[in-house]
RNA sequence: GCGCGAUUAGCUCAGGGGUAGAGCACAUGCUUCACACGCAUGGGGUCGUUGGUUCAAAUCCAACAUCGCGCACCA
């Protein structure tokens, strides 16, 4: 039978196995039309072409903790899967394949063979996450799977876009945009992300026209700009400049007189409180302006080269490129002063990786539909976020919230659903702003182009990809389906995208179903590597969680990673390179994975040892055998009570760490270490049938119930041992067997229960002293040694046997009177006074030694508790319970040091 | 600049008004018939600094320092 198992625990083809009986037996489906308590979740969609990270990891098994232990309570639970097209991320993943593969661009293919393209690549590299998923043991309704492109899903995505046009919600208008040079696409404020750059600031003179050898001096840390400068700025208080206002400065190149004006913006502590105006350049420019009817001058084309405006010299040069020359053509002029290196944050393109381009350009945008309801309830807690603290962070964004600018110059995407009349389109494109009076019967919003599209075309741009994830938790349901799982349960995600996707899930969710899209939030940590550093692709950081699971198995991974996961704070995982001593490799490990293994390992071989006793036995029973249970046992079930309530618990506050920690401690320290090291004499062939038997039950039941427990945490391994060990007999797949409703030691009297905890707490501590003493003489664990007991309580004999297995004791002498020899260790259990003759094996001095430094700390201890005792506020103000702790603590010190003193009069 | 976190053992992290915790690492001893991915025992911390509240502060409050994150930015 042992043979059978392995004695260390192989994942591999145990997770697969697992995983594919799960699939068949249906276990991961949510039903629509069942009457149990519905529970759902929505995945956050993965990128479609993505490869999982440890931050999917992290955030997947949190949802597959919360899925299984739903169905565990017996709810009808529904986890939504699915991808998402995600628009510049794959459109650049195509292009730059293609450019690699057959050296041409997307024009070179045109949109619809690209379009063509991009949908094969989908195809071939688009199951790769989803599978990643499944290896992670994911419990998802995989026949539900959607892609944010799926027909389905897209005509909603469109018809939103019908709906808040009509509703006046979304407009077209040339406006200044962040602008990607790399993917030249218009791009959200919430995809720029600001970096500190180490650049220079030049300060440059411009000649003030009709003033003969006045200048004025500006700082600017972009001179590739300044031939699109069309104007000069001061402050208005700026006494400096006061005179100047007015009066025209002079652009050097391509020359021409600029007006200058004065503007509140302009701060006149700053270089030299003086700001070369840029309209078409940078957003704060562009503001001053319009307010001052100044001129825009755009010298930079979509892909950031300089256009013909900038002038010969610079026509079709790169914009860094330009800087430099800019520089040294100002130099070459004498009007370059001096040259200071700055620091200052420059926006850059979440995707690309470049720098924006602030840009004027015709793009289409929303005002947020349902903001003040969204916000509120948030607020009200209508929507629990957790942690709380976040609900801040959504509240202030909320609060200061811009037009969403939600068109894409991309191809990989759902179109804008607008259609504009052939003979009318090039100027409509063209307008300044589109609405249905100028625009007339030539402008047409819907999904269908009228008269089946003849004259007619369609807006060349796609929307941003977030435009359809904000539709995903309903986007994704029948009606049925809603009907039964809509609102969502909970949502799992990270803090970092808590503006691009959870607020406008939010907005979305009032809009088109008229209630929330979720009833908790729960954002998860972010993983970072030992140096406190993101995970990323370029960084090389980042362990491949196929590897992991390759090496150490998903249960292993899943359980470490819940483990060092804080709610609230970023956790480090770490990888430790080790040369490989044979070839030239690096071997790496992570410590914090090994753990989980090692737990896995435990586990396994605490119920293979089960297997070696016997077939399994029926654990209903408990009742039957209640009269004989030990000390022992009803500590144990006492214990896993206590855990289950604890898990509970922990469970509703979404305390994954804490309900992890429970689990190790309770199946490693209380249940192996102590429980079965307590009761091994009762499986030996010499034991007492009945007492075996009772053993077997409670072991069983322990492991049954515990098996349960742990089965959101590590679902394989959990499975697989629930069959090896016969539970499944009947019963089917640990995963669908609903938590039992009773603690395993109902209907037993709790006073009975108590007593037997505190005498087996009391053998389990008076084993500790033991221990603690052989190891003082160097003793070996395994080292029989005889021991003396003076009992002080009545059942200590009947124990015995226990403690000495548990002492590693040859004997354990309890008839009494016996007599100590001069400087034979004695020690106080709770058991009673206990002697280790050590017959001569061992150092005099340094048992003196020993025994000095434990009376000089006991009556530190001593000291401080009289100290403490002694003040008179502390026995008035203090809580009884806390005085008479240290009362008795005192009591109990005054005896040791009494009998340490004796030890030690012994000794010589 | 505003806001939010963090600061506890060599490392990664729990905890939390009333005697400092875990895992790893370290030391010593164990081929104890489930497990060396193991067992036993141990060493190691004035809980970032300074104040305040309290009979009592590592824990609550305030300020500061350092690190990190978010938002807003001065060209």
């Amino acid at each position: 039978m042992s043979a059978e198992i392995p004695k260390a625990y192989e994942p591999g083809a145990v997770e697969d196995k697992w995983f594919n009986r799960w699939v068949e037996a249906g276990a991961f489906r949510g039903d629509e039309s069942s009457d149990r308590p519905p529970y759902s979740i929505v995945i956050p969609p993965p990128n479609v072409t993505g490869v999982l990270t440890l931050g999917h990891v992290l955030n997947n098994t949190m949802q597959d903790i919360l899925a299984r232990r739903a169905r565990a309570e017996g709810k009808e639970v529904m986890w939504l899967p699915g991808t998402d097209h995600a628009g510049i991320a794959t459109q650049s993943k195509v292009e730059r394949h293609l450019r690699e593969s057959e050296g041409k661009t997307r024009r070179d293919l045109g949109r619809e063979e690209f379009l063509k393209r991009a949908w094969d690549w989908k195809e071939k590299h688009g199951g790769i996450i989803i599978r990643q998923l499944k290896k992670l043991g994911c419990s998802c309704d995989w026949d539900r799977e959607r892609f944010t492109m799926d027909e389905g899903y897209s005509r909603q995505v469109q018809e939103c876009f019908v709906h808040f046009f009509n509703s006046g919600h979304i407009y077209r208008g040339k406006r200044m945009v962040n602008w990607c040079p790399a993917s030249l696409t218009a791009l959200s404020d919430e995809e720029v992300i600001m970096k500190p750059q180490r650049g220079k600031l030049y300060y440059m003179r411009y000649e003030i026209a009709g003033e003969d050898g006045e200048y004025l001096e500006i700082a600017t840390t972009r001179p590739e700009t300044l031939m699109g400068d069309s104007g000069v700025a001061v402050n208005p208080k700026d006494e400096r400049y006061g005179h100047l206002v007015g009066k025209n400065a002079v652009r050097p190149f391509p020359r021409a007189e600029i007006p200058i004006v004065a503007d509140e913006h302009i701060d006149p502590e700053f270089g030299t409180g003086v700001l070369k105006v840029t309209p078409a350049h940078d957003k704060a420019d562009f503001e001053i302006g319009q307010k001052n009817g100044i001129e825009v001058i755009d010298i930079l084309n979509p892909d950031g080269t300089l256009n013909a405006l900038a002038g010969e010299d610079f026509a079709g040069m790169d914009r860094f490129e330009a800087r430099e020359k800019a520089a040294e053509k100002l130099d070459g002029m004498g009007l370059l002063v001096r040259v200071e290196d700055y620091e200052n944050n420059v926006g850059f393109s979440e995707r690309a990786g470049v720098p924006i381009e602030p840009r004027i350009s015709m793009q289409w945008f929303l005002r947020y539909p349902k903001l003040e309801e969204s916000t509120r309830a948030v607020a009200e807690r209508e929507i629990k976020f957790r942690p709380e603290r976040w609900a801040k962070t959504y509240a202030h964004w909320m609060e200061n919230i811009q037009d969403w600018c939600i068109s894409r110059q991309l191809w990989w995407g759902h179109r804008i659903p607008v259609w504009y009349r052939e003979d009318r389109a090039e100027e409509l494109r063209g307008a300044e702003s589109l609405d249905r009076e100028t625009a007339g019967d030539a402008l047409y919003v819907g999904l269908e182009p009228p008269d089946g599209g003849a004259g007619w075309v369609q807006d060349e741009d796609v929307l941003d990809t977030w435009f359809s994830s904000w539709l995903w938790p309903f986007a994704t349901m029948d009606e049925a389906t809603r009907g039964k799982f809509y609102p969502t349960t909970d949502l799992v995600t990270g803090p970092d995208i808590i503006f691009f996707w959870v607020a406008r899930m939010i907005m979305a969710g009032y809009e088109f179903t008229g209630e929330k899209p979720f009833a908790n939030v729960f954002f998860t940590s972010i993983i970072r590597d030992k140096q406190g550093r993101k995970m990323s692709k370029s960084l090389g950081n980042s362990p491949d969680p196929l590897d992991l699971i390759a090496k150490y198995g998903a249960d292993a991974l899943r359980f470490s990673v819940m483990r060092i996961a804080p709610t609230g704070t970023d956790v480090r995982f770490i990888e430790e390179k080790k040369r490989d001593k044979k070839g030239g490799g690096e071997e790496s490990s992570c410590p914090q994975v090994e753990e989980g293994r090692n737990f896995a390992n435990k586990l396994w071989n605490a119920c293979r040892f089960r297997q070696m006793q016997g077939g399994t036995v029926d654990s209903d029973q408990l009742s039957v055998i209640s009269g004989r249970l030990s000390i022992y046992d009803l500590d144990i079930l006492a214990k896993l009570d206590a855990l289950a309530a604890d898990l509970v618990r922990s469970f509703e506050a979404y305390k994954f760490q804490e309900s992890a920690s429970r689990l190790y401690d309770f199946f490693w320290n209380e249940f192996c270490d102590w429980y079965l090291e307590s009761i091994k004499s009762h499986f030996r062939d010499d034991a007492e049938p009945a007492r075996r038997e009772a053993a077997l039950v409670v072991f069983d039941t322990v492991l049954s119930r515990y098996l349960q427990l742990l089965h959101p945490f590590m679902p394989h391994i959990s499975e697989e041992l629930w069959e090896k060990l016969g539970f499944a007999e009947g019963g089917g797949l640990l995963m669908q067997t609903p938590l039992p409703g009773a603690p395993a030691l109902e209907g037993v009297d709790p006073g009975r229960v108590a007593e037997a905890a505190s005498r087996a707490s009391a053998v389990f501590e008076t084993t500790r002293l033991a221990r603690h003493l052989k190891a003082q003489y160097n003793l070996a664990a395994n080292r029989n040694v005889k021991f003396h007991l003076e009992p002080e309580v009545g059942w200590a004999t009947e124990e015995l046997d226990t403690l000495k297995l548990l002492c590693g004791a040859g004997e354990i002498d309890a008839s009494g009177g016996y007599l100590p020899t001069a400087g034979t260790p004695t020690f106080l259990t709770p058991l009673g006074k206990m002697y280790m003759p050590l017959e001569g094996l061992v150092d005099v001095e340094a048992e003196r030694e020993r025994i000095g430094k434990e009376i000089a700390k006991a009556e530190k201890d001593l000291k401080q508790i009289a100290g403490k005792l002694a003040n008179a506020n502390f026995t008035e103000r203090a809580p009884k319970e806390v005085v008479e702790e240290n009362r008795e603590r005192r009591e109990a010190l005054k005896v040791r040091v009494e009998q340490l003193g004796e030890m030690l009069a012994n000794l010589s």
